[in-house]
DNA sequence: GTGATTTGACCAAT
DNA sequence: ATTGGTCAAATCAC
């Protein structure tokens, strides 16, 4: 256990250290970025002519955004040689994960062998699975407000319903590689009342599948603003100096910050099948992709969507990072950075 | 014919 | 008891 520990010693330090260089060139991006917008270098165009930069220009940006992405990327690998070495890692991405585990996996309670045919199955067709789930806490949940309700993966809605003191009904939608793949991500959308062209989207739980009509992520109407845990604290915003005003009025709440964070796109392999897959047990891939969200997100702001993000997954405000509090040596590394 | 959506029923959490 | 979340048959769209 001495050497374990010994080894996730040097392991945090080199976690630390990519961190670290990834927050540089967070920073960099950061100022590249609000140098662009102040010369209002918006280019709506690239986003209404479907896609891909009219890019001859690669610009300083792009770069950026690739050696952040490569530094989380390492980051990540050295997080899954900790989890290797079965060493818990308290790094953990936030959140009760582990309490809401299992979740939907756990198989339905009372639902099996369960109902012996009678019951009330009115629909008969003696399936008798009808409604038949549990429900747990779902904790890793993120929260959007964006002008769209779609995104990059592929969603099958399996229900609505109108939501008590709402004016619009909510929509409930799974993976649509669930059946294939176990994917078990979800997510919940409804119109808002304020301004029913906007949308709030829950996502719940990540994405296990290894979709790829994930395609080069179209620049859909993703652009971060907020990102928010479940219980609507803090959890992110852009590196953005224009952070809207609603998160400026949530900051004080949040204690621990971090640069770009924001949602799970795509998830770790470990198809959830089998393994329970907690989701966001953090292996630490999840902040790696966690990041190349954002980054997607830094892109899409300069398209003026004015999308607002909220998730369980880790604390920030602006400008440092953060981890769980177990991890002490972590936190408070950053904390001290970024005072 | 196949896959996606709709919709009412059912169930768990509160 | 109420309400949100899920199931699955029916229906729709391609």
């Amino acid at each position: 256990m001495d050497s374990n520990s010994n080894n996730t010693k040097s392991i945090k330090r080199k976690v630390v250290n990519q961190l670290v260089e990834g927050y540089e060139f967070a920073t960099q991006l950061q100022l590249l970025l609000s140098h662009q917008h102040s010369k209002s270098h918006i280019d709506q165009t690239r986003f209404a002519s479907g896609s891909d930069s009219v890019s001859g220009d690669l610009d300083p940006v792009d770069e950026l955004i690739a050696k952040i992405l490569g530094s989380f990327h390492k980051t990540i690998s050295v997080l899954d040689s900790l989890d290797s070495l079965a060493v818990s890692v308290p790094i953990a991405v936030e959140g009760s994960w582990n309490a809401s585990c299992g979740d939907d996996s756990a198989a339905p309670a009372s639902c099996n062998g369960g109902d012996s045919g009678e019951s009330k199955k009115r629909l008969g067709v003696g399936k008798g699975k009808r409604g038949c789930y549990t429900r747990k806490k779902r904790s890793n949940t993120r929260i959007v407000e964006a002008r769209s309700s779609e995104d990059e993966y592929a969603w099958r809605k399996y229900g609505q319903k109108d939501i008590l003191n709402t004016k619009f009904p909510r929509s409930y939608f799974r993976c649509t590689h669930k059946p294939t793949q176990g994917c078990k991500a979800l997510k919940k959308v409804q119109k808002l009342e304020q301004d029913p062209e906007m949308f709030q989207i829950t996502y719940i739980g990540y994405h296990t599948c290894t979709t790829t009509d994930q395609t080069h992520a179209k620049p859909e109407p993703f652009g971060l603003e907020i990102i928010m845990d479940s219980d609507n604290t803090l959890a992110a915003t852009t590196g953005q100096d224009h952070v809207n005003s609603k998160v400026q009025e949530q900051e004080n709440t949040s204690s621990l910050t971090v640069v770009g964070t924001s949602m799970v796109k795509e998830e770790d392999n470990n198809n959830g099948e089998n393994k329970e897959y907690c989701e966001g047990s953090s292996t630490g891939e999840d902040l790696s992709l966690v990041w190349h969200d954002e980054m997607m997100m830094f892109d899409d702001h300069q398209q003026q969507h004015q999308n607002h993000y909220y998730s369980g997954e880790t604390s920030t405000t602006s400008h440092c990072f953060a981890f769980s509090d177990n991890d002490h040596q972590l936190s408070s590394f950053f904390e001290s950075y970024c005072l």
